[in-house]
DNA sequence: CGCGAAGTTGACATCCGTCAACATGCGTGG
DNA sequence: CCACGCATGTTGACGGATGTCAACTTCGCG
């Protein structure tokens, strides 16, 4: 329902783009469908889903306007809801070129979140989510948190009560503060980085796992 | 050194195959090089591994032979090391065909690791780390295990003191036994699946985060 | 006003990392 | 053949971070 004449034409390039509307928790495509189509955010934010076998729900992905899902493979490897009411584009998978390259940026994305499930304490992930977040264009200090804790939680491998508890003790150091309901205030973008201490890969060394152990 | 005429002759479909020794702990290549060949392993264990700034060294993977390496992208995202003397056969980049296909099985297999690395214990982790060497073809309950305990700790994101205490454990409760100094032997396999519980994705599910809580 | 969902907070338990001591294996050199 | 030293692995004691359980609060909505 609800189309958005706007955004369809936007990118109407080619004949065959829809807009299509979710309502908030509705799922725009599963885990396992076939991927005729791509989807660009229009408007809203999605998240990406993996359900296991031992009732664990991870999320691998929140997207946000501009952002682009289902590119990478030929089955969708995780299914895709709406965090908030939301509008997506969706683009006939034809155009072959839309391949390579985001595959290759989806396996790196997927080893810098592999480091960062890897051995990261609770602190260190949420503040490198929050820098994730605050780092696409368009946004100051005024980072959007439009998604659930327990959203948050299965992303980042944590509890609700440890994100809860975390975001509460950011805030007591004055670090991130809330600012209404669903953002928050980044105060002290050193210290976060700090706190997040972004483990990008380097390209050469030779120590193993203890940090700088007899050097 | 020590060209292996056998294996070089095994794959020689095309001229220009090489196969090439390594003794254990040299560097087959470097993370950051550009890829214009890729790797089958002949004989012996590879392992590949990424270094974080924070020093922490990341092994995203052990390549047993029959295994490819360096498939995926334009640049290799991780360096390759011999974990044990081994041979590999370098075949030139050309054949467009094998682009697309490996880097979905290296986004399945990452995605994979996400899950293990998500929220698992040691002991999960393990179990299912000793099942995935299992399965590979020709290999019964006897499970080679040459790598050290660091270098499994550096792919578990464990520690070896965790990875020993778990391994003496499961061969207390008679799960895996060591057999030899670089085996182990699979005594209750249905135990050791039933510690992995490997969480494979299903497809559609409505939990969250706690098991079955009110269902 | 009341109810349920979501979030916060506290008490407690548990797993795993850290520190430390010791054992084992292996190569080198006497 | 043994002595020694170093790398690797094992084991124990301990502490800290985080999951679990439970109580309470807040918010949105009828």
């Amino acid at each position: 329902m609800a189309n958005n004449p706007d955004v369809a034409s936007m990118n109407a390039v080619e004949g065959a783009l829809s807009a299509i509307a979710f309502r908030a928790n509705e799922v725009a495509f599963h885990q396992g469908d076939r991927a005729d189509h791509w989807y660009e955010v229009a408007s809203g934010v999605v998240r990406t889903c993996r359900f296991l076998v031992d009732g664990h729900r991870h999320l691998t992905g929140f997207y946000f306007p501009g952002d682009v899902i289902g590119t990478s493979a030929e089955r969708f490897p995780a299914s895709a809801e709406a965090v908030t009411p939301c509008t997506l584009i969706s683009h006939p998978r034809n155009e072959t070129a839309a391949l390579s390259i985001p595959s290759e940026r989806a396996l790196e994305s997927a080893e810098r979140y592999v480091a960062l499930l890897g051995h990261r304490s609770a602190t260190e992930r949420i503040a490198a989510f929050i820098l994730q977040i605050s780092r696409r264009p368009t946004l100051g200090d005024r980072v959007p948190l439009p998604m659930s804790r327990s959203d948050i939680a299965d992303h980042l491998g944590l509890t609700i009560h440890t994100i809860s508890r975390t975001l509460t003790d950011l805030a007591r150091r004055r670090v991130v503060v809330p600012d209404g309901r669903f953002h928050l205030r980044i105060l002290d973008r050193d210290a976060l980085n700090t706190l997040a201490c972004e483990p990008e890969a380097v390209t050469s060394m030779k120590a193993s796992t203890p940090i700088l152990k007899g050097l």
